[in-house]
DNA sequence: CATTTTTTTGCAAGAAAGTGCAGGAATTAA
DNA sequence: TTAATTCCTGCACTTTCTTGCAAAAAAATG
């Protein structure tokens, strides 16, 4: 059983309040089985230390700093929940595991867990703190960062990739198409994908619908390269992946 | 039963913690076979090593990894912009610049305005994502990332550093003394910054009042090898370290 | 093997923290 | 305004923590 003090239940609250809920003091009491003046009490207590505004009868999270990078990431497009949740799935069993950057990657390493002997390898600094944040520990691949998509590129980056062995790598695609396999817009993040997928026992796609049947200027991987494909688009775009033997997990 | 002796304990008790469990002190002396002092020296021990948090009852884990960092980014304990300006002016002439990690080095980098040729090198994905969204030119440093300040350390890390040069290396430090030099909370950052320091031709310390004076665990630089300070504490503080021969900048 | 030193352990008294309750002030809604 | 919540303050009670101390166990030493 989980301890039942001021801190662990703030903690919780801390977390809540980050993602914006707002907090009834009657309602915790009753569900941390405490007084309503406890409750009251923590209320108190995060809004001292600056993590909550208090409002009569609970409280609300103080306006978020909103972290710059976040928005910037989170402001175009939000990939699918289902779709990330269902990568998630697919990491359950995985010990080291290989992220690629960009902003599809980026959402599935914000909805990782800490779990013992994890460890995430990426060339993205995004990545690196959402898994930081999230308390997992993390290999961050070093290189220039490409002006592009913001990840480690260069022949560091490529020689430290060549030099470890993963499970799985997830890779997000700027484009994917059943002939031409994955495809990016950059060069010097196609060689850095490629050894990624190398480094890797499995190699997984995560693309959502806009990226599929389209192609960029760099072929990446052959759709022979790949292992599986994790998207969110219509069952006859699934088909032909699965035609060239993809594993497809279609949300 | 292996032997009930303290390493034993603590051993299988970290290993709880690092599975997310929380432990109630009353729990583990009836488990071990102790009393209930010997259980709570146990997290005590723990919680020195940085393994555990000491709630009332028990402990935590200190999972919350909360990256310090994260957290003083978020909490808006925004440095003296007067000592940020004096550093970005410090760094006027230099192509190649070595950034460390830390709030106070994050919040420099933010600031920066790209230049023709300037290129930061560093360490902390903070640092370079500050850099690249200033458009500025960046090489990120690879390696695990310390869960203490977030940013690049281990052998890798090191290496990468051995093989360039920089014309100034700006660090920041967990403290600071005239005396005992620049010094740092986590023994793998430390050996990070001193590696930092030994690629550049100029090392220059930033480093804000509340450092100033104080010893952190681990010793990092000797004054001697420090050639700047950047700070804004008193005039009796800087005149200790102007006579070890640092060129202080105070504002 | 005997003895000294260090570590570990349990105990007890006082300090501190956490909790719930009651009475009165403040705020909101009708 | 009145009535109903919700908040704040102080207080008593319980539980847990800290500290100092001495005995037991383990390790080191000659």
């Amino acid at each position: 059983m989980d301890l039942n003090v001021p801190d662990t239940r703030q903690q919780i609250l801390e977390r809540r309040l980050a993602d914006g809920v707002h907090i009834v003091a009657a309602e915790i009491a009753v569900e941390f089985d405490v007084s309503i003046d406890t409750a009251r009490r923590d209320l108190i207590s995060l809004e001292r230390s600056g993590k909550a505004h208090r409002v009569r009868g609970g409280a609300i999270p103080v306006m978020p700093p909103a972290a710059p990078m976040q928005e910037k990431i989170a402001h175009g497009k939000r990939p699918p929940a289902a779709m990330i949740a269902a990568a998630v799935d697919s990491l359950a069993d995985c010990k080291t595991v290989i992220l690629d950057g960009g902003s599809t990657v980026w959402a599935l390493a914000k909805a990782l867990k800490p779990r013992a002997g994890l460890l995430i390898v990426t060339p993205s600094p995004w990545v690196a703190i959402a898994c930081m944040e999230n308390g997992i520990e993390v290999v961050l691949l070093g290189g220039r960062l490409s002006g592009h998509g913001g990840v480690s590129v260069g022949l560091d980056c490529e020689e430290q990739l060549g030099q470890l062995a993963a499970e799985t790598a997830v890779l997000g695609a700027c484009a994917m198409d059943a002939d031409f396999g994955l495809s990016s817009d950059n060069m010097d993040e196609s060689r850095v994908k490629k050894m990624m997928a190398n480094a890797a026992v499995k190699t997984v796609a995560l693309a959502d619908r806009t990226k599929l049947g389209s192609r960029a200027r760099h072929r990446t991987l052959l759709p022979t390269a790949l292992d599986g494909l994790i998207t969110d688009g219509t069952p006859s775009e699934c088909a032909a992946f699965q035609a060239k033997g993809i594993m497809v997990k279609n949300v």
